[in-house]
DNA sequence: TGTATTATTTATCATTTGTAAAAAAACATC
DNA sequence: GATGTTTTTTTACAAATGATAAATAATACA
């Protein structure tokens, strides 16, 4: 985890990370709090598996998870999250569709979710909830887009230094097995890298 | 353009692709109507120009655009746009912040569009209009996160193998070295892979 | 038609990345 | 501390892709 700049800062949650995407009236976070759970997971424990409809938008109180697929031989990671994160499986959650993705713990976990209905509930009921969950959308959006830019401008090399910059803190607690998967390179190749040759 | 199977049926428009995100109410297609301007662009055109903010959200009435950037030697395609498709660079549309991409119609092409403002002002006006939006949304980072999953897990081969699965009817209207810039190769590379060698 | 321009292919060689197997290092457990 | 397991690195070789330059084909247009 981060140290917090001034640890008498509130600690960020699921609602004040949805109140930062779009400004909430006071019934919207009341109705928003009684739809919430919380949930721990161990390291190595699925938070969602293949063929599952994602059924749970998470906010990431504590722990460290990645989003990934495989085929028969190779495992491919489409991002990690940990503390404070928002995230789901777009499509299988928006359209209720099975997941092509799952989500593992990569460390003991703890999540604070919203069910998909009761979102989709409250999304009727609060305009303005509706308006932050879009943003969450765009936002998601835009992510992929710089993932996708990077992918074509980037090669290998460069794709590990622009991690080391963007997620340095993350490296201590990643694997490099995990880690070349999620660059879209071999392990043997991601030694390589960061040997320098 | 794909022959239409029944060319009694109705040309897509703006309006009825919005609508088929969601159910709009008679009220909001009225309004959305009344927001919708048209837009010709020659060959070679810009519908956005790098660091532009992009204030437009554009259905293609007829036509093929590219969104693409560039570094000081190259070029990258994100994707193409042809008949029927509804698109904008979300990024630089949603926080109207200087846009990473550009947009050029690959061939004369006539748009119908909304301005930000006027999509703004109906998404706070008509909740349905809202739904409508944040599902593209969701559609969008649907489709990026294909994009990433192809080029996480497949070879160069694989990609333009897919390329034809998917768009073979693009093929005639896109120019090998444009293709090349979207699967992240060079022309050299694509015209082995299409030699079968 | 002829010419210029652009797009595509071919050829050659360098570099990057993948595959497979083994060695080394780190970690866990008894 | 000894042992077994997992992770990471190293090595050697193969395959894919990039860079450059030249040849060919297609297109535009005067």
């Amino acid at each position: 985890m981060l140290p917090r700049a001034n640890h008498t800062l509130p600690m960020p949650t699921f609602v004040s990370a949805f109140c930062q995407l779009a400004s909430l009236t006071d019934s919207a976070i009341t109705d928003l709090k009684g739809m919430l759970h919380t949930k721990s997971y161990d390291k190595g424990e699925k938070l969602l598996s293949y063929g599952e409809r994602c059924k749970r938008l998470y906010f990431i109180d504590e722990g460290l998870t990645k989003t990934f697929f495989s085929n028969e031989s190779k495992e491919f990671i489409m991002r990690f999250f940990s503390e404070y994160a928002l995230f789901t499986v777009v499509d299988s959650f928006t359209a209720q569709t099975p997941s092509h993705y799952e989500i593992l713990a990569l460390e003991k976990t703890s999540v604070t979710y919203i069910n998909q209905q009761d979102l989709e509930a409250l999304c009727k009921k609060h305009h303005c909830i509706e308006s932050a969950f879009r943003k969450l959308l765009s936002i998601a959006t835009t992510n992929m887009m710089k993932r996708i830019s990077e992918m074509l401008e980037e090669n290998a090399t460069e794709r590990y230094n622009r991690f080391l910059r963007d997620n340095g803190q993350l490296l201590q607690r990643i694997s490099l097995g995990d880690l070349s998967c999620y660059l879209g390179i071999t392990q043997v190749s991601l030694s390589r890298i960061r040997s320098g040759k």
